[in-house]
DNA sequence: AGAGCCCTCCTACAGGTGTAGTATCTATAT
DNA sequence: ATATAGATACTACACCTGTAGGAGGGCTCT
């Protein structure tokens, strides 16, 4: 039961990105739209480390750090918690929601119909 | 930018299910999936009036509980919260992701395709 | 009137989160 | 050798969250 903050999403993010990098570029990176201290990104990768969120290449100076964790397992976790906690498992009403709010291109909408097809079987 | 714990939601969900109601009553609802404390279910509801989750009627006597927003409302905010949070936005993605893993019914189905198709003027 | 029960209030406390400051180390440039 | 700049480690602190315990007020039954 993984539940990731929005700070650890943005930090994760990052790395995702990057495939691994060191502080120096997370920070420039990140400082952008965040505005976090070096410091700060510092303690989030730590803490992240504590709970199995990041690795730590502490044999390369400087330190390199990467996700722990895949992008669509994180994802996938997230898709689970939230249907759960605010549709109590309706999917059906939850992507009717999304559907009616979220404007999608005609491609999109061509392959969104086509798995429905393909679930018709 | 509105952001409701796993514990807030289960105490909004039995406020919106009953329509507010006494503290007793949401305690014997609460209590056999979440094994809470009157007390706990009492700070939770104190402390979620503070942030304007909660309307309590203190002229009654026993108190009366009522959400202070809809469900649909904070559902919304939610939604968007994860859209941005765990697909950067794209919309897209997550609808495919939630299609391939949730099972819907061939009534569901068929009414996401209509509104799929209503989109295409 | 007293006992018991439910209600609300106040208090507590540990663990997590957001956000750094300070101190130290170390490689580099002079 | 030395000043400097960046990297890492350690420490701090306030606020939020999860989870109650205890105190005191009022109704209710005997």
């Amino acid at each position: 039961m993984l539940r990731l903050s929005d700070r650890e999403w943005t930090v994760l993010g990052a790395l995702w990105e990057t495939g691994g990098a060191e502080l120096g570029e997370l920070v420039d990176r990140l400082r952008p739209h965040t505005g976090w201290n070096r410091n700060t990104v510092l303690t989030y990768l730590t803490r992240m480390e504590a709970k199995g969120l990041v690795d730590i290449d502490k044999g390369a100076s400087p330190h390199v750090y990467r996700a722990a964790l895949d992008r669509a397992d994180c994802q996938a976790q997230e898709r689970h918690s939230f249907l759960q906690r605010v549709y109590r498992g309706a999917a059906g009403d939850m992507i009717t929601a999304f559907l009616k709010e979220e404007p999608l291109s005609p491609e999109e909408r061509e392959k969104l119909r086509k798995l429905l097809d393909d679930m018709e079987v």
